[in-house]
DNA sequence: GCAGAAAAACCGTCCAGACGGTATGTTTCT
DNA sequence: AGAAACATACCGTCTGGACGGTTTTTCTGC
């Protein structure tokens, strides 16, 4: 008995959960729902409760915003060690880890947020493209050609079409697509592939 | 004398400036600047008279929506007919008008617009996917390859990077995308190009 | 250990401002 | 004159956030 009626107060696992459900919320209902009190009140707390852990609404969607974008990056940087240094490695990482998000999976919904940000506020954009540009700028070598940039937008079209279900988010159509798109670097990878030095 | 005092009630140029303001707001200063009041005070009438001419904040919405589309779809209509009966031929077109965009032109900002909606509002996404999946079915000899499919998520990243002024919505790097793509349906159509039938 | 003080976690209430929308008046066109 | 094209004033609602109070945890001196 008595499991658990010793009651504890655990700040980071409720910080954790208003993330959560706010993320949740943003997904399956758009931005217009993202309200203190829904979120507080899906996260099982008060709109006091709330503020004391994030002071104002901009820092819980900040929160969420870099969250999200430490996620992307540490599975990016994950797929990243695993591959050799070939050409277009950053973008091909960034491929497959926007192609394995797999939309029934709550946790990967986290992704959806991300684009849910970028495409509506002009702030979360820059800061993204900055993450962006950071890598680009790290793998310079690599990951400045024509391919190396397909890839990269391929990825975000996957990307947009699974928020709204587009025709091309389909699992048999984008393993289609993939297979397409890897074996893509191998031909065409010398015919036009000339690292362009240019823009900052 | 007398050039323009005159004073002329001119509803359609009213209707297309509140239209043309709401784009703008949006793009610059992201979906929680589109307030009746912004949008008016932009288009230089009063609340009661956008009021007048779009009853609601939805049908000012779903105007913009509908006129953006519009504008889209001869553009690519224009292009589809200048363009030979190739593969990937309806794709091709859709890139191509992506990829004309110049965001420095006020006007064509106006795709932009379409991108946040698209993101934002699942409504939306829907109407944007059946307008898609129409054209797909009207070009289903040509387009239903992955070539083809690749070719529209190019475009719907490089829309996307327009959006947010991304590293590849540049000039150059753009022309440069461009060029590999355009090669790329002619050296790589014949690798795997096998009409998907499947999918509803 | 332990009282008690200080800090952190959390709650419920209230308010000012913003926003969408209505109602009504005034001007301009036909 | 009558309809369309505007403007002005106003209202109800919602939301972010401030504020004061209460409980829980942690720190501190003994």
């Amino acid at each position: 008995m008595m499991t658990k009626p010793q009651r504890k107060n655990n700040p980071d696992a409720v910080r954790a959960r208003l993330l959560e459900c706010a993320a949740r919320l943003i997904v399956d209902h758009g931005l217009a729902a993202l309200t203190l009190e829904n979120v507080a009140r899906e996260a099982g707390v008060s709109k006091g409760g709330l503020l004391h852990h994030y002071p104002g609404k901009t820092a819980l969607i900040d929160g969420l915003f870099e969250e999200v974008v430490d996620w992307f990056d540490a599975r990016v940087e994950d797929v990243l060690e695993r591959d050799e240094n070939r050409p277009a490695r950053f973008s091909r990482a960034y491929l497959r880890v926007v192609a394995a998000i797999d939309m029934s999976v709550p946790e990967e919904k986290r992704l959806a947020v991300l684009m849910l940000m970028l495409s509506s506020d002009p702030h979360y954009c820059a800061r993204w493209n900055q993450w962006v540009e950071t890598r680009l700028h790290r793998h310079a070598q690599t990951d400045r050609t024509p391919i190396a940039r397909t890839l990269r937008m391929a990825a975000d079209g996957l990307w947009l079409s699974d928020l709204g279900g587009g025709p091309d988010s389909h699992t048999p159509v984008r393993r289609e697509i993939l297979a397409f798109l890897e074996k893509l670097d191998a031909t065409g990878a010398r015919a036009s592939s000339r690292p362009h030095e240019g823009g900052q």
